[in-house]
RNA sequence: GGGCCGCUAGCUCAAUGGCAGAGCUGCGGACUUUUAAUCCGUAGGUUCAGGGUUCGAAUCCCUGGCGGCCCA
């Protein structure tokens, strides 16, 4: 065995970010040295772009970051994929947009109310929102763009050409059937951002044809080519509407090349060296696996390095799936978490490990590692992972994203608006009293997060697990009281304006149980005693919640507001 | 039927062939205060199973099991 010069120059304990940019810096100085490094992206606008989609966003993204940061020129494209046909009319949307399937999704009208001229944009439009307020920067390419100005014609003209090389190339792969355009096929699609993975793949009777003309009359994709004359480029299709014609291809511009041919051009046009997809790429045959063939074989361009990467979750979710008929995106996240946790939550998993987003309680807890980190990152104290993770969650090359001013615990501000159900003046009092030693001032110095944890209350948790204040008594069980239980009422209720305040209730709530045992208000808890607040609390939670536990009553009773407690109390 | 990924503490996950670790939960304690608040401490392991390689395996190889995703 010979000797082994193992020489290691990333620092051992880099994450996979840093990893990942080692190996693209070192792939892009191979293959053009100084030039500018570019991570891609392609999401197909055909549907709500969900927080899967979004990993095919945040990979190239944090990668392109890193790379910027260490002082090379990086650029993240993303592809939109709009120029891919309309598959399927999706649940919730009018069925006559049936007669669209077929067509490019930028010829297609958005749905019903959408202030978008075509379904892409309609599509399109949240997600770059959504990316901007993510801090990642890109640059879009609108695919139906580039093909209706025949920015691709050399690269189409080319395909053509080699068809017969694509062809024996797809051959390698090619299963049983050559035909397998299935129906159903764009579930798998919109559950992955990098294209259609199985999809018509060119193969006809006239022979082998990579390039799908839209028909320049019903502008749908129903069509088949019937032959090609390479020397004129021009090219016979005839259409399922009826319609057939030639055109030539050195001038049509209304037509693309098969998925599968599509994105290894794509890969040499751009010089991409960084472009991850989901793990429906990973199997032999797909068009990651055959585009690394065809990418050289044909485009004389390299694969780029492509990790797979894995399943996003949800876990949660109480009204959106049912009313949006399905898994949320980035904007959606974005309304009940803050950009830089977003980015958290993909930044600190390797790609190829999937993982879940909370939209449920989980959030809390989310929420609080979140602001641990932050805390320990500040004081210096987090591990060298950590404080990786957080930067790259924190901001970007170009500088740090918003913050809250006041980070006040997603937990506490969520409870909090529970009962006050947002209510700006009452909410801004129990605020103010959490720290009497640097009170806040406004409520804009906890925005925007109090207003994330207030969408949070009101879209997903399920109204059996908020607090409702009852509307009126509860007659049947004031009745039901004994002589000690209403004393203790009573007893409340009377110190109830000398002691409004978050300490004075707190004194309060304790010492009426002491005063019934005869005990003074500082006296050390004893077990008997605290038998008797824990009793006394339950039955104020009954008749203020209908429920024996809740907020801690201080702040419930203090956001109740005095007169309804003493209603709600019988007094 | 095929492919990919995963399986480590109750839960979510680290550990890139070299001493199995964090957070949360739990348990114990503190704060005149057992709540849906805060702080401190502490427990917790046959690394899915079996075999192999190695001085040494959670890590590499093989077989099997279970789970997720995808394709057919």
């Amino acid at each position: 065995m010979r000797k082994e010069v193992q020489v290691v120059a990333q620092s051992t304990d880099a994450d996979w970010v840093s990893r990942f940019a080692d190996e693209v810096i070192a792939e892009a100085e191979r293959r053009a040295p100084g030039k500018t490094i570019v991570c891609a992206s392609g999401l197909s606008p055909s549907g709500p772009i969900h927080l899967g989609n979004l990993r095919e966003v945040m990979t190239p993204h944090l990668v392109a970051d890193e790379i910027r940061r260490r002082g090379h020129d990086a650029v993240h494209i993303i592809s939109w994929d709009d120029y891919d046909r309309f598959r399927k009319v999706p649940a919730g949307i009018d069925p006559s947009w049936a007669e669209h399937i077929g067509k490019p999704l930028t010829s297609v009208p958005a749905p019903a109310g959408s202030e978008y001229p075509n379904w892409a944009e309609h599509f399109k439009a949240p997600m770059i929102a959504a990316l901007a307020e993510l801090g990642v920067e890109f640059r879009g390419i609108s695919q139906t763009e580039m093909y209706t100005s025949g920015a691709y014609r050399e690269q189409i003209l080319l395909a053509m050409r080699e068809r017969n090389t694509i062809d024996t190339v797809l051959d390698r792969y090619r299963t049983k059937k050559p035909a397998k355009v299935s129906a159903d096929e764009d579930e798998a699609a919109a559950a992955e951002g990098s294209g259609a993975a199985g999809e018509d793949d060119g193969k006809a009777a006239a022979g082998y044809f990579p390039y799908k003309p839209y028909c320049s009359v019903c502008e749908r994709d129903l069509t088949t080519v019937t032959a090609y004359d390479e020397a004129s480029t021009e090219l016979a299709y005839t259409c399922q509407c009826g319609h057939s014609e030639t055109v030539k291809l050195s001038e049509h511009n209304r037509g693309k090349l098969v998925w599968k041919v599509d994105w290894p051009m794509r890969w040499a046009y751009e010089g991409v060296v960084f472009e991850p997809s989901g793990v429906d790429h990973s199997s032999p045959g797909s068009s990651f696996q055959v585009g690394g063939q065809i990418v050289g074989e044909v485009f004389g361009g390299k694969q780029p390095i492509g990790p797979m990467y894995a399943f996003v979750g949800i876990s949660g979710m109480a009204k959106m799936s049912s009313s949006k008929g399905g898994v949320p995106t980035a904007a959606d996240a974005l309304q009940i978490m803050e950009a830089p946790l977003l980015r958290w939550l993909y930044a600190r998993r390797k790609p190829n490990q999937s993982f879940k987003i909370a939209f449920d309680q989980e959030i809390q807890r989310t929420y609080d590692e979140w602001d641990v980190l932050t805390r320990k990152v500040t004081e210096g104290t987090a591990n060298e992972a950590d404080t990786s993770s957080y930067g790259r969650a924190a901001g970007t090359a170009t500088g740090p994203l918003p913050v809250t001013p006041r980070p006040l615990p997603y937990r506490t501000l969520a409870s909090i608006v529970d009962i006050t159900t947002g209510q700006d003046e009452q909410t801004l009092r129990i605020l103010r009293d959490l720290d009497p030693a640097d009170p806040i001032t406004s409520l804009d110095e906890a925005r925007p997060r109090l207003d994330l944890a207030q969408h949070w209350i009101t879209t997903q948790v399920p109204a059996d697990q908020r607090t409702q204040v009852r509307e009126e008594a509860d007659k049947e069980l004031l009745d039901s009281l004994g002589d000690t239980q209403r004393e203790s009422l009573r007893l409340l209720a009377e110190g109830l304006d000398e002691h409004w305040s978050l300490d004075g209730l707190t004194t309060l709530v304790y010492g009426v149980p002491k005063i019934q045992a005869g005990l003074p208000a500082d006296t050390k808890p004893t077990p008997e005693l605290k038998v008797a607040q824990r009793n006394f609390f339950a039955l104020l939670y009954t008749l203020l919640v209908s429920r024996d536990t809740g907020p801690r009553l201080p702040t419930l009773l203090l956001a109740v507001g005095a007169d309804r407690v003493r209603r709600l109390l019988g007094q």
